[in-house]
DNA sequence: ACTGAAAGTCGTTGCAT
DNA sequence: ATGCAACGACTTTCAGT
């Protein structure tokens, strides 16, 4: 059970779905040609078979005092599993944490962490990230500027056949 | 004009709306202890001021066959304005590239991309970031593993007044 | 800035195709 | 898997406090 089979209605829903997850069932039913009905359970079925995840409201970090956004690069000592797991389900419970991906690399982590300013960060590092068991490095960069970002994933491009 | 006051009211508002984004106004007014005529004004006043700058469904890349992701170090061979400006408004426009950020240290952006498979990966390279004018460097880290993986920002921690 | 009510719009279900 | 129709629920506005 992974991958679903999506014809040309259900890309086209996903992808306003993704633009304006807050469009009305109506509206998104006369954008891609159905009846309220049959859109509704197309859409329905989506999130049922897990398609669709959610839906979030996309706030300005900005403009709510969340303004510095840091890109951390996080080395461990040894990977046993253990370990590993535990940093994980610590790292994952950080408000601060946005994004944490394991990675092939140098690193063994990235994460993007967003918190007001500097003095937060630190204390953030100091409280969150130097108490970790089995750290080696910690590496972080900071955002300049936000040249794009989206969670929205590209729909119908690549191998169609439907 | 920049960062905008929120009471203890709009961050709940805020939170409850980044969990889900699709709550309708009377029970998002019964979360919060308000009217729905009330809580629909704070909501508006939110999305008209700019906190909010939107709403998108969540979609699981690997159940539509988007299952690589790849974070991705770009460097610059110079650092003129032109050719900068030009990369960045070239790379916002793939739709491959969910996220970009100018950084601090060794790499000057960050990538994150996100593509069906290897094969994808390397047409994108080829077609898309190899012939981008200026390139000095490019360092693909790929993702193993997703441990976290939200724009949920953080309301109402740190220094609060009201 | 809030409440309460009114009017219009929408989501959701059942039924038939 | 679709459209139509119906009912209840919801959004949105406006007058009053």
């Amino acid at each position: 059970m992974k991958q679903v089979e999506l014809d040309k209605l259900d890309q086209r829903i996903l992808a306003i779905l993704q633009q304006d997850g807050r469009i009305s069932n109506q509206h998104l039913a006369e954008q891609v040609g159905l009846s309220p009905a049959a859109c509704w359970r197309r859409v329905r079925a989506l999130e049922e078979n897990g398609v669709i995840k959610g839906y979030s409201a996309h706030l300005a970090p900005e403009r709510i005092g969340q303004g510095l956004c840091v890109l951390v690069n996080l080395s461990l000592q040894r990977h046993t599993i253990d370990s590993t797991a535990d940093i994980e389900r610590q790292v994952s419970s950080y408000p601060e944490v946005l994004q944490c991906f394991a990675v092939t690399g140098s690193a063994d982590f990235v994460l993007r962490v967003v918190v007001p300013d500097m003095v937060s960060y630190d204390r953030f590092l100091n409280e969150k990230i130097f108490t970790l068991q089995g750290i080696a490095q910690v590496n972080s960069n900071f955002a300049l500027r936000e040249i794009k970002n989206t969670q929205t994933i590209p729909v119908g491009s690549g191998d169609e056949h439907s």
